[in-house]
DNA sequence: CCTAGTATGTTATTACATAACACTATCTAT
DNA sequence: ATAGATAGTGTTATGTAATAACATACTAGG
């Protein structure tokens, strides 16, 4: 989880960008979140102790974590993880358990090259793609 | 895109329910629509002309239509969209052009599959899959 | 008829996200 | 040094997406 951080700071050096208080703050509240958190409540959490923290500065870290991908959103019900593959950023699709609500990240990179070659096929290019799923995970299948 | 609506005169018939006037109007507006349209914009154009139609009533309408398959919902941008394969219920990935907007369809059961495997391989079991993409249509990448 | 089930109408509110502008820090070319 | 560019934050206000809660209407089976 530190590791999380100190991977940031080295990101960011490398590419010239600032570790700032309000981005290290949000990507320690997430990467202490056992699940994906919404983003109002990221807000109260970073907002406690110190000084109040409003919207706009919250979504502006997860904006720039998003795009170093130490971060992910997920699209489904609109919340956000710390991701544990920062740097080397080989697309993986986010499963989320419906019953303990924890993240399972999974590689798919096999996924993605037959979904490229469909899209193809029809003319399109694709520059982006959103995979996720739903459902059991283990643990919750086994205590069911 | 008459016949869209025939479809869902004839599913909800054979299933017993009941194709109400503001599902049919929700439902008329997206088969109209060359793009998929968010919620408010479904909204105000339900309104155009006769009673002013609130967000619960359309809501409620794209709930029904999306779980008969008749209208996919979009995750990444919030927008719904006509379904052209209604009735078989494979699954869907839904491509998104970035310059005019419209929505591809494309069929993954091979992707499906795959994606199940992976997930059942760390114990996780899948019910529900979102596939999504951005990116560039042909008739774009010609006119650019 | 009347009542159980299903769907809609309506009001109000909750949740998610960003526009716009003022201010601060930092870097760099002169 | 210092002016200007760049990047980031703070703050107010607002826009956009979705639902809770409750009242009302339609319709089919007893």
């Amino acid at each position: 989880m530190h590791d999380l951080i100190r991977q940031a700071e080295a990101l960011c050096q490398r590419s010239g960008m600032a570790f700032t208080a309000p981005r290290r703050r949000v990507l320690e509240i997430l990467a202490a979140s056992e699940t994906p958190m919404k983003a109002y409540d990221l807000i109260s959490k970073a907002g406690e102790g110190g000084q109040a923290t409003k919207p706009p500065t919250v979504y502006r870290a997860l904006d720039f974590l998003c795009q170093l991908g130490l971060v992910h959103r997920i699209e489904q019900d609109a919340t956000f993880v710390a991701c544990n593959h920062a740097g080397h950023s080989h697309p993986m699709a986010l499963f989320v358990c419906n019953t303990c609500l924890k993240a399972t990240e999974v590689a798919y990179d096999e996924v993605a090259h037959i979904l490229e070659k469909a899209a193809e096929v029809q003319g399109f290019h694709l520059t982006r793609l959103v995979v996720e799923g739903r459902g059991q995970c283990q643990e919750c299948a086994l205590a069911a």
